[in-house]
DNA sequence: CAAGCAAAACCTGTCAGACAGGTTACGGGG
DNA sequence: CCCCGTAACCTGTCTGACAGGTTTTGCTTG
């Protein structure tokens, strides 16, 4: 893996550019086929290079991937439990509408309204509104434009995939449903106001109200 | 990888478990001894497991190395830049130090403020004082008592070790480099008296102060 | 000469079998 | 009962092989 990732380095390999074929490798370090394998397979776990069959290995974008299979791991052998997740979420999401308030495009804007108009369509259907919500933050994390937020917030989307149907379940009362939509289209009409004060401010409602419906259904 | 993932969910498996042997893996799911490698060996990239000669697999702790190499990949394929990094950085340990001010134990307090007197000494010693700084901002990682912080902020060591030189020669008088360490002291006495905002007060400053810095050094 | 196509070369995914060397478990001897 | 040596187990690595996907090459034809 070392002298992989210091070939990228030394040729500057941007994402797309071609490695050598595992053939080539082995020859060149002296090893066999089987450990380049392996310290291939590893780079592609972690989603910095890419494999397919018959093409040659490439220099990998940045993805979540790897990530939320570690935040998963995290989760399942209890070293983290939801509660620091939302903890981290509701720090890093704050920061984020404030940027995305600032630097969102006009198209980014008018998607993520979009998205909450999709939302309080599907209020009687928590499957799409699951990807819905899921789907929002990342376009706020996309808009925030830093690719580090966006890791992150992608990486914590598998467990929410798993969290997100007891939260809704724990919101019995239309109200707080119809809360939670309107809360959202709040972050979303301050975001494409430019206004991060706003924005900041709703998104900090959101997990208020977020972490109370967990700690309701009993998840610490 | 699905496979052990899935075994290690279904068992409960915690960190220091035992995972099944190579072989007896290999037979299980009728595949051969180098494809369960592969998968053991992707899943150990990722810190998800610990591999060592001669004995079993087992199942991890949380880690921040593989997350390391994948901040490193995206800062040298310019798909991160160091600015957002330090964006990150200040909007996560804002954060922390509020949090490490009300929990932090007695000891971790001793810990952090021993660690900045041994700044003040290192002043002339640019190697010593920089892994000073980090484990300075790794203890406060880890006195906030959220494993997920601790992850983010030791991912970022590595592409810190990089940048932090640079920082410090931009600092030219001996003025500013003065002000770099007791702003951390700073820190670490808001922390110990478990004062919150000053301690919050005082990281923004050392942001403030740190990206200055970078710029001025042309960092972007 | 250019375009198109088919074969060859290349490449990855997977398998079987083998061996070195580290670790663990067991059973016999003190 | 304890200690230790051996056997069983396990990982790391290698060789060689084959299926099936991809790219390149070179020939043929218009």
């Amino acid at each position: 893996m070392g002298a992989i990732t210091h070939h990228m380095r030394q040729n500057d390999l941007m994402p797309g550019d071609k490695l050598p074929s595992e053939a080539i490798l082995s020859k060149e370090l002296n090893v066999s086929r089987a450990t380049v394998r392996e310290a291939y397979q590893s780079l592609a776990a972690m989603r910095i290079i890419d494999l397919a069959v018959g093409k040659r290995a490439t220099v990998a974008q940045i993805d979540h991937g790897a990530l939320s299979l570690m935040i998963e791991h995290g989760v399942h052998t209890d070293q983290i439990n939801i509660q620091q997740i939302y903890d981290v979420r509701r720090t890093i999401e704050t920061r984020i509408v404030t940027l995305a308030s600032i630097r969102r495009t006009d198209k980014q804007a008018a998607e993520i309204l979009a998205c909450t108009a999709e939302m309080q369509q599907n209020v009687d259907n928590p499957a799409k509104l699951m990807e819905n919500d899921l789907q929002f933050h990342m376009m706020l994390a996309q808009a925030s434009a830093n690719p580090v937020y966006l890791l992150i917030i992608g990486a914590f989307q598998s467990i929410t995939r798993e969290t997100w149907p007891i939260g809704w379940k724990s919101r019995t009362s239309q109200e707080s449903r119809d809360l939670m939509i309107s809360t959202h289209l709040d972050i979303a009409r301050a975001v494409a106001a430019g206004d991060p004060q706003s924005a900041a401010g709703s998104m900090s409602l959101h997990f208020d109200e977020s972490v109370r419906a967990l700690l309701l259904a009993g998840m610490t």
